[in-house]
Parts: structure tokens; sequence; C-alpha cells
DNA sequence: TCAAAATGATAGTAAAGCTATCATAATAAA
DNA sequence: TTTATTATGATAGCTTTACTATCATTTTGA
């Protein structure tokens, strides 16, 4: 089965739509692979134009730089969580089913997914783990927010936040605790993996069920 | 009063060590103001030199590329935090009295510092803030880390781990938690100055003592 | 089938990142 | 105080990155 999700970031974001075409398809696909391999310092346009057998200068016909690349990349990412999230608590009335559905999106979203073709979710994932903060972590962060550049994660932070308060409507932080069930995630899969006396995380394979484990007990003490 | 306190970071950090000069306590000062001005990416070596009225040469002879620079003031950044929580703890004995004041050397550390004539601290915590990260988020990262780059920081969160489990010793999670103070603190304080709908800290001036209470707050719900 | 749009090919510029060499200034040992 | 050593400055140059411009060739779709 292969289930056609269109998911539309801002215009901003791309100089051409990169998804209604074939070569703006290979940039996603092989920018993902790439970064994911190389990293996103070491990545540039004229190594991806000789990887796809395209130029430069075509790769500047879709995005202003690699920068906005990375941004359209995290956004597509918060999207597809989002998206994942909605359509897995439709029926669910339970706030702290939803939270426990939300956690276990956040760190295992890219296992069980409905897949879009030119975009392997599981090294985007990786790519937001490594690089994500890298999007909004940069002196044009404001100008760039006032744009709406992180729309899509605001209104990720906030659906999550709507569930938090479901749960525990006096307390107080919704939000940071929102943003730090994401961040947290993302950060303590980074640091089992790389820096492990950072956390008490393993660092075997299948470590995202002790992170998701350990969410639930945060959110568990946190809010009940 | 001035205290002099020598930090002594790993020596791979640097090619000549920069706290012995007129030149290297000149490029740590200035680097620091410039990062913090313009950003990480669009600072280098040339504008720095031309900054100090050195050249470009001299500054590589202390450092071997900007990243070293960071991972220099980064570990630099870590060092004086763990100073602080040690000498502010030094005569206390409740466990939870410690977690207090480190919660407050996150948050504030810049505040109250002893000061050292070349290193801005306050500016320099602003630089931990927004590219903090990015010192070990690269490729290089197990290469650097095998190098013990990150001692600092896991020795920091080591003895802040340690405060949390004489609190609870039943505490699963204690360095992912002490990790997270520190990373929840600067990415609130991020947040709340450029993506004020991600946190439900306030994005005044003072917000500092918001962050300070929220993670109070969370401690308390996590391990009282 | 033919005009418009997309892509490729090629070239070129400015800045960043880094290295090498030699000259001069500062300092420390004799 | 002289001399040797070390630190810094001055200058040049090389490679890579980031980006733009122009024109040729495909592809597409009205």
């Amino acid at each position: 089965m292969s289930i056609e999700i269109k998911i539309s970031l801002n215009e901003g974001l791309y100089l051409k739509e990169p998804q209604e075409s074939k070569l703006g398809k290979n940039i996603i696909k092989h920018s993902i692979l790439m970064i994911d391999k190389f990293g996103f310092e070491s990545f540039n346009f004229k190594k991806l134009a000789k990887e796809i057998n395209s130029t430069e200068a075509s790769i500047y016909r879709y995005f202003e730089n690699k920068h906005l690349l990375l941004l359209f990349l995290v956004n597509w990412y918060w999207e597809w969580v989002s998206y994942l999230i909605r359509i897995n608590t439709m029926n669910v009335d339970d706030p702290q089913k939803k939270i426990h559905i939300i956690i276990h999106s956040f760190v295992s979203a890219s296992k069980d997914n409905p897949g879009v073709v030119y975009v392997n979710e599981s090294k985007l994932h990786n790519i937001v783990i490594s690089e994500g903060m890298k999007a909004y972590h940069t002196k044009e962060v404001d100008n760039e927010n006032s744009k709406g550049f992180f729309k899509s994660y605001k209104n990720l932070v906030k659906s999550v936040s709507d569930v938090i308060s479901e749960i525990n409507s006096t307390f107080k932080y919704p939000f940071a605790l929102a943003t730090n069930l994401f961040e947290m995630s993302n950060n303590q899969i980074y640091f089992a993996k790389h820096l492990p006396k950072l956390t008490d995380i393993s660092s075997e394979e299948d470590n995202v069920n002790e992170v998701e484990d350990m969410l639930n007990y945060f959110i568990e003490k946190l809010l009940i």
C-alpha cells in the first residue's frame, strides 16, 4: 500500500516547489541521504549535483542555499510527525493515551511510517536529531521566524501542549514541556549514540524504547 | 577584588595555550564579543584578526580552526560553571539546596561571576545558549570525544547527577535529567527570546527567574 | 508543432579556510 | 648586554565554498 500524502510547506522555504518535479524530488531524496551520511557542514550543492547527475545551477533554482534546504527538510519532518500524530490519535479520547502516542511518534516515527517514496523518513529523523537545531540557531532566526519558517514546529508544539493541558489543566508549563519532550527525545538518542556518559540510555540498537519509557515516566511524574 | 582563577582545558583544544599571552587572551576576548554579536557562521579568523589588529596567520597559531575555538570557549564555560557550583555548594550538605544552587548557576551563572578579565561571562553564556550545541553536533563528535574534548561537560553532568542521586537514590535517570536541566535551561531562554510560541517563559528581560522557577518545579515533581 | 518552461553546460567572481615564507619585534638565557 | 629563541606581523598564494550569469538544449503541454 502506498498512501499519497502531500506535505505542503511555507512557500518562502523554496524558490520552486521541489515536490512537483523529478529533479526536485531527487534533490530532496539525495540531500537527505548525503546530509545523513556526511553531515551538514561538509554537504554542499556541488557534491549533491554530482551525485544526482545534475548541476549546481539547477539546484539553486529550487533552494536559495543549503540552509534553506535544511529548513525545508526539518519543516517537512515536523509536518510529517504532526500528520502521524493526527491520524494515530484521531479516534482516541483519553489524553493520557494521546500523549503516549505522541511520545511514541517522537522517538520512532521513522519506524512505522506510511512512506513517501522520495523521503527516507528514518534518515530524515537522524538528520533532525543531529542537525535539526541548526535550522533555528542562526542570526537569521528572528527574520526567518517573521516569515513563518517555524510555523510547522509551533503547530506541532501547540497540539502537544493542548494534550498536556487536557491531562492537567493546572500545569503551568505546557509549551515548555512539549518542546522539551521533542528536544529531549532527540538529544538523548544522540547522546546515547555519541556521548553515552551524558545519558542513562544504553547505546544498544533498540534504545528508542528506553527513551520512550523515560519520557512516559517523566510525563507521569510531572502531570499526574 | 579580583579572584585569579586559572581554568585549564584539554590540550588538544588549542595549538598554543591562549591564556598565557596577550595575543591569546585577546583572541579569547574578542572572539566571544564577535561570535555573540554576529553569530558563529559569519564569524571568521580574518575578521577577528582585523578586529584585534593582528593577522590570520597569528590566530591560526593558537587554534586549528574556528570550530576548535568554539569548542575551547564552550569547554571554558563548562569548567567555569563547574567551578561556580563547586565553591557555592562547598559548605552545603542538603542535596536539595545543592540542586537549587546548581539550577541557579545554569540560568544565571553570568550574573554573579568572579570575573576573568578577558572573558565576558555573560556574553559567553549567550554563545553557549545560541551556538553551544554546534560544538558537539558534528561528524567529528566521536573522534573528538575520544580525544577528551567533552570531558568538561561530562564532569559537570556527573557532578549534577550525583546530587540528583543523593536526593533520590532510586531515580532511574540521573544523567539524562542532569543534561536536560542544562539543555532545557539554555533552550527555554533561547526560545523565550526568539521563538516565544515554543515556551511559557515570558520574553521579558528578567525571565531567567521564570526559567529557574520552572526547573525547580520540575526537579521537585520528578525527585520528591 | 511550436512556444514556454525546465534543465544542462560552462564560466566566472568573491569570500572562506588554510598554509608557507620571510621579516621584525619581544623575551629570556648566557 | 649580547645573543639566541620565540612570538608576532606582513605578505602571498592556493583550494574550496557559495553563488550568479549566460546561453544551449531538452522537455512539456497548449
